[in-house]
DNA sequence: TGCATATTTCTTGTCGACAAATTAAATACA
DNA sequence: TGTATTTAATTTGTCGACAAGAAATATGCA
């Protein structure tokens, strides 16, 4: 499994920090590193082939997004997905799905709107694929998108680390998306890239609120029934 | 200047990079090192006696943070305060003054509202002795209180890094904050905890939008008027 | 055997040094 | 004198090594 330490002679000066920074957090992301996960530093440095140190840096920008948790002087691991604080999740998530998509429709340019709908092809391609995970990421890629156009860096950033955190979360929960109501969601988006292009900020917002409440509601219902199945142990 | 290089020995294993972010974070914030400064490793490590390690990682935070600009290979230097996108943050900050106001509201417990108070009384005190660096920052202190007791990490966390901001942006004009409209602020706050002791949610959330456009359209005005003496000029 | 203490092992935090990239200075040339 | 090229100096990125803390293991003692 030296793929990557292999790269050891050809890697520019610098780029080691990003591609670890990078490739760690996907594996966080996509749950290949589940949460408590430990994270050894000479074992990565090994895996890298480079030294402590960028690996080091690289950990210090995960744990500054919150997805690695260090003690100090001792272990550090991947971050625990909180069920407990699960609304605060909810309620910055619909705001932000509200707020960035009222912004896009006041801020956007044109051009923006070309990015929008080819994410949106490609989620219409997932959903027809039965493609979950695809699903997953191309949504989140989606409404970033539409984040941007809004161009509050504010809000984008935060919005982006919410829809990670998302993205973590329903990876548990993925099988369940097989069902009829991802091809709702194709409709929503379409009907929120209009009132986008149309700049009709009020229905914009109005329907990027039912957007994420239909969502939120849905991770809810499988976190019920998830929790009745841990009951039925 | 070595008083802080001569706590070498008497430091703790691991406390090191915290001293220089937390020293440096409010360095910034406080415009001791104004926007565009070089930042230049060797010499804070000879400032604070330790290596270029530490020194190191606390950049890097810094940088997750947006504090300071690092061009790859190149210099690092502090962020520039934004002008031309200074909509965003106020439709940030307002945002966030309003929706944590209502969470406080929302989810208090009675305990939280005593540093609250004394918070307020700080502010007080600072506004009766026209102290206009204590009043951003008790300000700032008193609004981050009950932001923390909305109970909503997401929200705390991006209000803290708009206040931040913020005070960097207010030490600019802060000359300005010697007039009567301090007095005004002391009363708001007086309404805002009153209307979230009382658990009113929507009175809380409107004070507190009106209470921030206030602070908003304040700023403008200062922002206005320093254009106009840069087109004198 | 059971518990407290000492020792070893393992991981992290820090260090000084070196090498690559960049910038500044110096030299060559028209 | 002005511009292009080389050379030196500065600064960042990376490395290997060592030391401090904490955890695991071993030892001493009742």
């Amino acid at each position: 499994m030296d793929s990557e330490a292999s790269l050891r002679n050809e890697r520019k000066r610098g780029s080691g920090v990003k591609v670890v920074y990078d490739i760690l957090r996907d594996e966080i992301l996509d749950l290949e590193l589940p949460p408590g996960s430990p994270i050894d530093e000479v074992q990565l440095s090994e895996r890298f082939g480079m030294s402590r140190t960028p690996i080091r840096e690289a950990l210090v920008r995960l744990a500054g997004e919150g997805l690695i948790d260090t003690l100090p002087n001792r272990s550090t691991m991947v971050s625990q997905i909180d069920f407990l604080n699960m609304h605060s999740y909810f309620d910055a998530l619909v705001l932000m799905y509200r707020v960035t998509t009222q912004l896009a429709a006041k801020y956007h340019r044109p051009e923006d709107l070309e990015g929008v709908r080819t994410l949106q092809a490609e989620f219409a391609d997932a959903v027809e694929a039965q493609d979950a995970l695809a699903m997953i990421s191309t949504n989140a890629a989606l409404h970033l998108a539409i984040a941007e156009a809004g161009r509050n860096p504010y809000f984008t950033s935060l919005f982006s680390r919410l829809l990670n955190e998302g993205r973590r979360l329903l990876r548990l929960y993925y099988q369940s998306y097989n069902d009829r109501l991802p091809r709702r969601f194709v409709e929503e988006h379409d009907e929120i890239i209009a009132a986008i292009e149309a700049r009709n900020t009020e229905l914009a917002e109005r329907l990027a609120r039912e957007h994420a409440e239909q969502i939120v509601s849905q991770i809810q219902k499988l976190l019920m029934r998830e929790e009745r199945l841990d009951v039925s142990l």
